[in-house]
Parts: structure tokens; sequence; C-alpha cells
DNA sequence: TAAAAATACTCCATAGGTATTTTAT
DNA sequence: ATAAAATACCTATGGAGTATTTTTA
């Protein structure tokens, strides 16, 4: 599993839209295509229902991936504020904070 | 920030230790460093202090974020429990607990 | 037919390995 | 001198893009 497939899983899940998520993340729709079948496979189970032209929805698995794939890439929203922003302690401080 | 390189944050973090935590992971221990530098570029912050050959330490920031990176692998340990598992067929979830 | 996802193909970045060097005790 | 991490170097995988095809409403 990687996170930035979580990311584009969410932004999928999200729009319900493969075109509109790699719009929303600066990917091409093959790309995002490609992260969401990595996903499918690292995790052996298909996430969205696609059919064609219109209409992308969540499968039973995907609905159930859906909360989590949004706690892990909050938690790691807050790693990425907590030890990047606050590292000047202990450290020392880079001139950073007013 | 890669999961993969969390679970090696993890690892090191816990033998203090490139070499082992490399054997633990089925790494080699380049491969290691490797990874704890692509994170600690990625978060802008040194996460251990390495001093030549014997005692690995984490700095204040390292220590900071050894338990969200329990947190987040355990969540995404979970995740790959709860959809990997109950999915079987990529068809549709036969009686899982909802 | 149209709109959206999948596929084919290529390129480049990077992850990993082996061998070696550097570092600190 | 030794033990451990860092560095150098090479290779292979895969991630991303563009162009195109397939699909179904």
């Amino acid at each position: 599993m990687e996170l930035q497939h979580l990311r584009a899983f969410r932004e999928v899940a999200r729009e319900l839209s493969f075109t509109r998520a790699a719009h929303n993340l600066h990917y091409s729709q093959p790309a995002v295509t490609a992260q969401i079948k990595g996903l499918e496979e690292d995790m052996g189970a298909s996430l969205f229902q696609r059919r064609g032209n219109r209409s992308v929805e969540l499968t039973p698995a995907g609905a159930r991936l859906r909360p989590l794939a949004e706690q892990i890439l909050e938690l790691v929203d807050t790693a990425q504020h907590e030890i990047a922003g606050p590292v000047g302690a202990g450290g020392r401080a880079r001139g950073g904070r007013a």
C-alpha cells in the first residue's frame, strides 16, 4: 500500500470520477487509473465499479477502505505538521516562528 | 512520506541500529540508510543521531514521529485486514460483517 | 456519438543491491 | 582495529505522461 495510492483513492472516492480526481491531484487520468489499480491489487479487492463512461461507484470493499484511508492520511498530515513544523525544539530554532 | 520509510523508521527506532533494522526488514543496510534519509528530507528534520559506529539515538523530532508512525502503520495494517480479508472475490461481500 | 476509463508505449526517476569508504570507539 | 553507517556506483522496476482505444449510456 502506498500513501499516494490512498490519496488517489480518497480523491476518486470523493469525486466519483477518475478524470476529476486526476485533475484535482495534478495527475493525468491514466496515472490515477494506475494508482487505483495498484491499490486494488495491493488490497486484493476491487475498490470501484467502473462502467465505461459514466458513473463510478465504490464497491463494498472500497466503502470499507474509505474511512480508514481518511484516517491514515489525516494522521500522516498530522505527522507532517508535528514534525516538520516544530523541529526547532530540541534542536535549534531556525529563526522561524514569530 | 512513504509507508516503507515509516516502516524503516519504526524498525530503526526500535532497534536503534540501521544494520539490525535492515536485517529484520530484509533490506540491505544502505537501503535503510537511504529510506531514513528520504524520510528525513521529507520531514525536514533529522530523525536519528548517527555517531560513527556505535549508538544511534532518536532526535527530538524522531521521538515525536515515533508514536505517529506506529499509529499510521497500525491503521494501515488494520486496513489491509479489513479490506483484503473479507473481500475474497472481487465481486460481492457475502454476508460480511457490515 | 460522446464522455470517461482503460490500454499501449516510452521515458525517467528512484529504490535496491554490492562493494567500498568513512567514522568514532 | 573494529563495527557500524555513509557513499559510490549500477541496474531494474515502476510511475508518469501522451496518444489511442474501448465502453456504454
